[in-house]
DNA sequence: ATCAGTTAGTGTATCGGTTTCCAAGAAAAC
DNA sequence: GTTTTCTTGGAAACCGATACACTAACTGAT
């Protein structure tokens, strides 16, 4: 057997209580009691090492102190920040994380939503696949307390916390621009569902556009999940042998895109520039260093779960609102540009 | 308010049976109710989109279908992985997944345990800070479900799932040594407790001996949290000029070695090689491409998903093992030495 | 002495399921 | 034809907490 239950009835019995005072006592709620009684009846407690069944808890009092996160893709070391964002905020105001994984799969985000629900979570932080509005919509309408991280769904009554993906691009772009390339090509995983994949590009092309190029400058390079992306990119390269500076959206996507590159043995950042999205501890070290773009994950995950808590603490329901938090570039070599200081 | 809450009853009231029967039907228990009062009842939970809820049949049934895990760290990748096995394996088992980080901090795992238990999760998986022997002898006395990762703790009825650590640290460096590194250097997070600190030393050894080389030659660089590691590395890199390999237990520790090394202007692998535990997606684009010990994270966390859910819910208890999964060595550049194929 | 007001504490319904025990009717056995 | 067994289904207790309505005791004012 499990460890052997002890009710709040045994601790009542033990103080010579009713199961109100204690619960009273355990909720801090000292309306009715004496200094006296309070002592009798944690130290029955603590005697007993009475611990409170959360499941009886939330059945009654209708809150679980619970908060349910979906991701869509754990690999990515950017959501582990988030998490630990995420985590760490819940853990000092007292809530206990729920997590589940939708791999992009919009079936399996309805899923979870569902299961989250029958556990009765008081609010979810989502990643949202991005493919199921009618699902969004009626959570929101339904009051339901939810966040929204990283990617924007097209609701104006949703929270949301994420970063200016059109300016991370831009900021980007425009580095590589100013400093001399003419032919950028931007690599992005084709999925124009996701907000992020429409701000980056639109953010790329914003920069072209602020530095006196037109359209048909462009050079987009869109990847197909599930293929053999260091091929693609090798034959995309071949067959524009004149771009010399890459923008790539996506840490793995920048990985093939290296791999490709020095399969062609051509060199970075003389021939060809890279500037990246995502920072990470290896960023730095990498052949040659890479010159990125960091988001505050952390932050993000601590504001998500901030706004998640104060939706259902404040008695006053802060108006929807989307926190935009700021990207940041970190020159290292592999743009060929590093300003001088 | 939130979507407002249709209950069992409202199922049995609109079947027209009673609570008994839409339970024993949700519960997939047809001893007691033919086809026909079956679909009747199927009929209404859809119409009423009818969700049970968990807290309510977890606080009668005893058994919430949650499981905890509680990771050191979330920083690391590896534990990105192994999340991914346990979560995919938890889905398709039917368990939903409560998260937390102890950070390495004894107090934090014990709280976060108690907190698993009033929330009556089923089991936990648990990587341990080693710390809290006491702790984990009180719960495998209680029997209480739990599968031990990554490292190993003192009490031979845990059940758990580790990489063998001595054999990872053992071809790592049996591998520097047979091609003619003689002044091969450990460098390591001085953790004194936990189990994989003490095996990979021991490994890192056991080759040096198997190698003709004695205790004199083991080379020793323990490191401490929270210092400037590259600097604390490049002095003693200078007091020991002779170093020619270094063997990085530790991901993190690798990039600072790395470091350390390009400031003093050393070349890797000519002059010092380097092979580093963990592989990652980097690993092969750093400068230079690294040799790493590559661990099965994922399977791991499936085993461990995997072993704790058999606790369960197999009849006759399975007996207490630990699951021993073997690394692999992938030579790259850094460590100076690709065997010929 | 009476009444109102306050304080400390209790009894019990309740949350939403599951489970145990029992009943009624049909089928089978004698 | 009566008893036994099997099948289908329901009533009510229960899981362990909280919350509402209530009482008993005490204070103090009239």
């Amino acid at each position: 057997m499990i460890a052997l239950k002890v009710t709040i009835g045994d601790v009542a019995k033990k103080a010579n209580v009713s199961k109100t005072t204690v619960s009273r006592i355990l909720n801090e709620n000292y309306a009715h009691t004496t200094a006296e009684t309070r002592e009798k009846v944690l130290m029955a407690i603590k005697e007993l090492e009475y611990r409170p069944n959360a499941l009886a808890k939330g059945l009654k009092s209708m809150r679980t102190n619970v908060i349910g996160i979906m991701l869509s893709n754990l690999k990515n070391p950017f959501w582990s920040t988030v998490l630990e964002g995420v985590e760490d905020t819940c853990r000092e105001l007292g809530y206990n994380l729920m997590i589940c994984n939708s791999n992009e799969n919009p079936e399996m985000e309805e899923e979870f939503i569902k299961e989250f629900q029958m556990r009765q979570v008081d609010g979810v932080i989502i990643n949202p696949t991005c493919k199921n509005p009618d699902l969004y919509d009626k959570l929101i309408d339904q009051n339901y307390p939810m966040v929204i991280v990283n990617r924007r769904i097209q609701n104006e009554n949703a929270y949301g916390v994420v970063v200016d993906n059109v300016k991370g691009a831009y900021i980007a772009v425009n580095h590589l621009l100013k400093y001399g390339r003419k032919r950028v090509a931007v690599s992005l995983f084709k999925n124009p569902f996701v907000s992020t994949w429409k701000e980056r590009l639109e953010g790329y092309k914003k920069a072209f556009l602020a530095n006196g190029f037109t359209e048909a400058d462009y050079i987009i390079m869109e990847l197909e999940e599930g293929k053999d992306q260091k091929e693609y990119i090798k034959r995309f390269l071949r067959k524009h042998p004149d771009i010399d500076a890459i923008f790539s959206t996506n840490t793995m996507v920048t990985l093939e895109v290296i791999g490709a590159i020095k399969d062609m043995n051509l060199k970075i950042p003389e021939q060809i520039a890279i500037v990246s999205y995502d920072e990470t501890i290896w960023s730095k070290y990498l052949d040659p260093p890479l010159t990125t773009i960091r988001q505050p994950g952390y932050q993000m995950g601590q504001r998500a779960a901030q706004s998640l808590i104060d939706l259902f603490q404040s008695k006053s329901k802060p108006l929807p609102a989307t926190v935009v938090l700021e990207p940041e570039l970190i020159v290292r070599i592999s743009c060929g540009a590093i300003p001088k200081t």
